[in-house]
DNA sequence: CATGAATGAGCCTTCATTCAT
DNA sequence: AATGAATGAAGGCTCATTCAT
């Protein structure tokens, strides 16, 4: 797809990426000259790979993004309706909350690379997929919408940040939150 | 409580607070020589008011939390407590979502004014409230704290906000969200 | 028309504009940081005064073309209309030649100051009003127009820094191509 | 003179040379970065042949001078000296008008290229011949001097680019400018 | 108290040039 | 020879904050 890049421009280009992926976890924000000088490379070599800091940052979502597609795909082909699409929100809950890079590039209307907007794209597709078939069997709320699952995911997400505590109390947290809503998204006698 | 200010002192701190509250409305970020500039006195003049742009933003936000205060205090003397959780989340929700000011004040960890603390610990303390009460009465899920309650706002806010729409499709997603969590919060037969 | 500046800011504008005349005459390009440096006031001072660096080139050059239409209007009143014009467009180039600041300002086709948009539109209807005149009297081939004169005395003063030389000998060659032009300009016998 | 090129790297020779011709023709600014970019060719090659963005401008100008040398030989061979000199002045003015590379290599102080040392110089003879051969026929102005001619043609095109409008404009306003100064340059009686 | 001029750190971006592959 | 990745100096601009008037 893309020309292989030369040795050194891939080694250049895995430190920037390391280098944005502990700012980001670290919560410091994008600078691509700030970038530049931790990775040890010069600013114009920052600025060739990544034009803008949502590059930048989109690129380190990729893998993150990718990993959750191909879960739902999966998902897709499980018995139980309903599992899957719990299972799938499960998966995309905890990846934005331990992964910091996921939540500005899911909540960003628009990106800055084709990729990211494939990946949002297959993304919605999935979630869309699952939730059909869980609907068609009568297990979710019908008023339910596909264009609500990555608001509602990035919502949970976001109040799980707010609420705070140590990584591992967020995963925690993001589970409980979730299973909440889950149960109210949950298809209920007064619904049938 | 804080000496009453001069009249014309008064007088621009009124006006730098309009000029504030129009700009937030309006999505524009705060900057206190900008807002110098439109109300009409000088960059000091915002400074001896508001230490930093987060005061101002505090203090605009200050009516609002306190009408929020208020109605829960008034909600808890409710005969349903189950209804009065509920209503006082639906405010505590639509008020986020109609005034851009209050959502990065109830996520910021510390605060610029000391009235603003009183206020956070006044709305977690009501919530704490109803949210006993709702659970004396069985009412709620069992697992949920009062410690929940701030977070879980914010992030429907924060869905609502990712949603998007006009304010009047904002404030329908708020409910439809909002009575999404609540039937997942509402205690169930398996918890019975 | 003006607010009158404080007494500190005035002596920043003057040290500034001060530094800018040195720069331009040097023919040093007009960089705004540098000039605050030079001018030992902050970059901030610098872009508070003079938005970009053509409004700073045309505050050093308006006092020249203030001079300059003062010139051309009492030229306007002298007896003899090809003198008055040929005097114009003398001092016209000399300034030009004098002052580097006047070249760009006069070829530019959009100004950054109200004030030198003014000017330069006084400057074209006096030189208007001397050439109609001069033709009027015959003095002058017909198919010159008010809107070759700035071009001309452009022309000319770029002809002169082509060429060469110290500044005395700017003004002489200034002097002898104007001459020369003027020549061809002037009515003969074979326009009769 | 040169070694001759590879076939291949002729190859690239002229598509470089090609694309700096178009981008000075649109007006844009030559970097070779740029021109690599649009000829397909890596910038060190560009650099390989061109030193600096100057000794690219004047090879690509290096085709007009070359044939305003020529015309200008031509030109001393005509019987009417003052035509002869008229004549290759209109060339020199139309090539400059209609070719944006000269302007900057004639008005230059030192040459990136020796070739383009060579014909500047070649140039400044051929019009001090044709000078020569005009004041000996008593048909120009004394004051005169060959080191006037290169000067006066670029004062000529910098004022028809100032003056402004469509390239047959130009043209137009060209000869009207050269022919009104060669008016003042003719010998005329006061100078008999 | 009010004013608003001054400050300058901080961030962004471009581009001529070099040099490893 | 050709390539194009890397470099980093250079310049631009903004804005929170201070302080003389």
């Amino acid at each position: 797809m893309t020309t292989p890049l030369r040795k050194d421009a891939a080694r250049n280009w895995d430190r920037i990426v390391a280098v944005a992926r502990a700012l980001i976890d670290q919560g410091t924000p994008l600078q691509l000259n700030d970038v530049a000088g931790r990775a040890g490379v010069g600013v114009g070599t920052v600025y060739r790979h990544f034009a803008t800091p949502e590059a930048l940052l989109e690129t380190v979502a990729t893998p993150c993004l990718e990993a959750l597609v191909d879960h739902g795909r999966q998902a897709l082909t499980g018995a139980d309706p309903w599992r899957a699409l719990e299972c799938f929100l499960f998966r995309t809950v905890e990846a934005q909350v331990a992964d910091a890079s996921l939540s500005p590039v899911a909540a960003a209307a628009t990106d800055a690379l084709p990729r990211t907007t494939q990946l949002k794209e297959a993304l919605r597709s999935v979630g869309t997929a699952l939730l059909g078939r869980a609907r068609d069997a009568g297990a979710v709320r019908p008023d339910l919408t596909s264009a609500d699952l990555v608001p509602l995911m990035c919502g949970i997400a976001y109040a799980v940040h707010v609420h705070g505590g140590t990584p591992a109390d967020r995963i925690d947290t993001a589970h409980r939150y979730l299973a909440t809503l889950l149960e109210g998204l949950h298809a209920t006698p007064e619904h049938a």
